[in-house]
DNA sequence: TGCACGATGAAC
DNA sequence: TTCATCGTGCAC
């Protein structure tokens, strides 16, 4: 399996939010390799979108969304779970695609169904905040034979603060998977 | 320096 | 519907 370029990052975030749907998110690091299918995602798109964490502008927390594409944001939510993203689109653009849940493929056996469980059973943490994804160690590939998906467009999950942008159908799955977080 | 509030998950 | 739990951004 070979890990996606950086080329696919580098493009419209919500073509990138739906083409993630069905690729293999990949953890070699800590010992044997984990494996998950991306069955749902979500698109933030940029400091105008009130729902991402890069409309409060270029701090700390969000460096990594200015930054290049390709590379991983990962933060803490509610004081103890992680979530984590792929940057997108030319760097200082600050956006960014949240990657909601995963079907087990290989060494997977906890749920991963929602940001937070996808995070606690693939063992991602802040450590992996800014690492490249264009990496051998954790990364996301083309599986070996694709499968030919519906895709459905629904509301972002807990955004409702963000206005108008709420109500965009920027959250992205696979039709009829049961390993989807909510219908 | 303090404080309100989450891109959640689990229990009740 | 409530709560655990803490980093972040912003008010003071």
């Amino acid at each position: 399996m070979q890990p996606l370029p950086r080329e696919f990052y580098d493009r419209d975030t919500i073509q990138v939010a739906r083409e993630l749907l069905g690729k293999y998110l990949v953890m070699r690091r800590g010992g044997g390799e984990r494996v998950g299918r991306i069955v749902e995602t979500e698109a933030y798109l940029g400091p105008h979108d009130l729902a991402a964490h890069s409309s409060k502008g270029r701090t700390p927390r969000t460096e990594v969304m200015f930054g290049p594409p390709g590379h991983a944001y990962v933060y803490l939510i509610y004081g103890m779970h992680h979530c984590v993203n792929v940057v997108t689109q030319a760097e200082g653009h600050a956006s960014a695609v949240l990657l909601r849940a995963l079907e087990p493929v290989r060494n997977l056996e906890a749920r991963c169904q929602g940001p937070g469980l996808l995070c606690k059973a693939m063992g991602i943490d802040r450590r992996l905040n800014g690492h490249d994804l264009v990496s051998e160690d954790f990364f996301i590939a083309e599986p070996e034979q694709p499968q030919r998906i519906a895709i459905v467009r629904r509301p972002r999950i807990g955004v409702d603060y963000a206005g108008h942008w709420a109500k965009r159908l920027l959250r992205f799955y696979i039709r009829d998977n049961p390993c989807v977080s909510r219908r």
